[in-house]
DNA sequence: TTGTAAGCGTTATCAT
DNA sequence: ATGATAACGCTTACAA
């Protein structure tokens, strides 16, 4: 590796001019093409470890995740991955596979990269232990939670309003005539599945109507889990006329089970979704699902945490909290 | 932040003394005790950049995949991420979104930051291009090919022998009887998806057996061309009584476009899938699937570019061609 | 076992 | 506009 030093003794420049020039400063026209042939030739590239030695920023970022393999969430980090990149940064993408240890391991580990921001999506870990992280407590480090809160912490968060939505969504099958409507929901102690299964609950206290906890059923988010809890509702003695399901793998499992089933949608039951997938579009009937705005929220998350780490402070703790959508398709039937 | 100037202050010992203790030297017994307490007092965390600007090692290695929600690559991701994390390694983790020019691009930057390794699933990358970049050319970075070879360029690689075993499931089918099989295969330009395809050519060269070009179908590799291709099949004059899908995502497309059709399994279709997934498994009837061994391919990725960090060149290029299995499940008929 | 001192490649201050 | 010089926090001969 070539270094400026290298430069310096090519174009009789010295050091510190070069530096200057590197990052942004002004040269004669003369030494500035010089430069740049010299810094070619050499494929000079500036040391990232020297830099950061001294400017104390590393332009790294941490993402933190539950898991890789979640498809909403590999979605979007790859679009805040991509927008980070944009903007010069690089990103340690982490899972701690669901593991309440390694959340705060790594976390830790992060921090000690000396990232200037993180991302996290929390799963288990509290307020208390995030702030008994000095780079945290301290604001020294930045950091986003994304999708999930974390209780009694303040900070800036990145959500999507799922109560609302999910509410929203139970009502159109209320208003459709449906009574007895599924919900396959994920583990209660997830911010996100709680709010969602509030919100269905929600649209059925605002009329009056009585909930059947037996239709109500919590599963680990996963494909099998929708496949799983779908046909257990099914085969209740008075199955639901409508089902509800809660994110993106559990609603592929779910639609599984219904063809398998070889359940008529919607004739024999109503079907609403969550989260796009190229499959609920073309199946027929195209599947009704909530869909989350995955560029916004990776856009929101990124610019917000990039804003934090330039310094601007404003509004601290910021919610950026993003409506979802419904996109009703003939998968809902009137009962 | 506090350095070894401050641990050294609060012990009295000299910055050299601490250096070495950190690193696995050996301090006397008393001295370690005041050194543990004041590191734990301070806090203290090597710098990392410091540290990475006297060793030119940043711990640090590149990951570079076509895209993340790939599940595949999601799947293998995470656990490579793991494996390098228990050996000290911090992972960037990037997409190049199968774009060419990312890929080149993100791939370059990786090594300006000096990362000490970088495990690559390369898609439009040519040789030329790799070994232009200086870091490669000279040997100064590892570099692991993972699931796609790059012709002519001498590399480590990790692969799984995708010819074989979709030959040996083409030779299933074929034994069965089927003599129509449709296959879905993936983009024809990576290399996998020409090996399945050739495997399962192969599989009828040997029996002298025609192959009907109209049942081989390329997309995508994605879960709507999975549901998409399935149903051009289906609608054949003559369609196929078996189908064999090369992905994960195809499978899953196919399956739900099967199920919609209400074509029985394997009495109207046999049916051959790729990669696990919860799903395969619990369906009815079970899929039979060919599954690659993706924690030993995850295992074998890490485990040969921390050999090559490390300095140990033996046996360079080296190519670790892991074998997948054909789990035979209900979902094939004889006829 | 412990300490001294040089230097990794850069940025930043202060002259010129 | 350019240059000399002192850090940044660490590792590593080399000396003691």
């Amino acid at each position: 590796m070539s270094t400026i030093k290298d430069v310096s003794r090519l174009t009789g420049l010295s050091i510190s001019t070069i530096s200057k020039y590197i990052n942004g400063g002004n040269v004669r026209a003369e030494n500035r093409s010089k430069l740049d042939e010299a810094i070619r030739a050499l494929d000079f590239k500036v040391n990232p470890a020297a830099r950061s030695l001294k400017t104390n920023r590393t332009m790294t970022v941490g993402i933190l995740l539950p898991a890789l393999d979640v498809s909403f969430f590999a979605q979007i980090v790859g679009d805040v991955e991509a927008r980070l990149f944009k903007e010069g940064y690089n990103a340690y993408i982490c899972s701690y596979d669901h593991d309440p240890v390694q959340e705060l391991r790594k976390l830790s580990f992060l921090l000690e990269q000396q990232v200037d921001g993180v991302l996290l999506v929390a799963e288990h870990v509290s307020a208390d232990q995030l702030m008994a992280l000095p780079a945290l407590r301290d604001g020294r480090t930045p950091l986003v939670l994304f999708d999930r809160r974390v209780e009694g912490m303040a900070a800036d968060l990145v959500l999507v309003d799922s109560k609302e939505i999910c509410r929203f969504a139970a009502e159109q099958l209320l208003l459709k005539g449906h009574r007895r409507i599924g919900l396959i929901m994920g583990p209660s102690d997830i911010s996100t599945a709680w709010e969602r299964m509030t919100g269905y609950r929600q649209a059925f206290e605002a009329r009056g109507l009585p909930i059947d906890e037996t239709l109500i059923r919590q599963g680990d988010y996963s494909t099998g889990a929708g496949y799983q809890l779908l046909g257990e509702l099914m085969d209740l003695p008075m199955p639901p006329t409508a089902v509800f399901t809660t994110n993106h793998e559990t609603t592929l499992g779910a639609i599984t089970a219904a063809f398998e089933r070889k359940l008529r949608i919607p004739e024999d039951l109503s079907f609403i979704g969550y989260d796009d997938t190229q499959l609920t579009q073309i199946i027929s009937p195209p599947i009704s699902i909530v869909l989350q705005p995955a560029g916004l929220l990776a856009a929101e998350a990124a610019s917000l945490l990039i804003r934090r780490m330039r310094g601007d402070r404003e509004g601290f703790p910021h919610t950026a909290m993003l409506e979802a959508r419904l996109l009703m398709h003939p998968s809902v039937a009137t009962v």
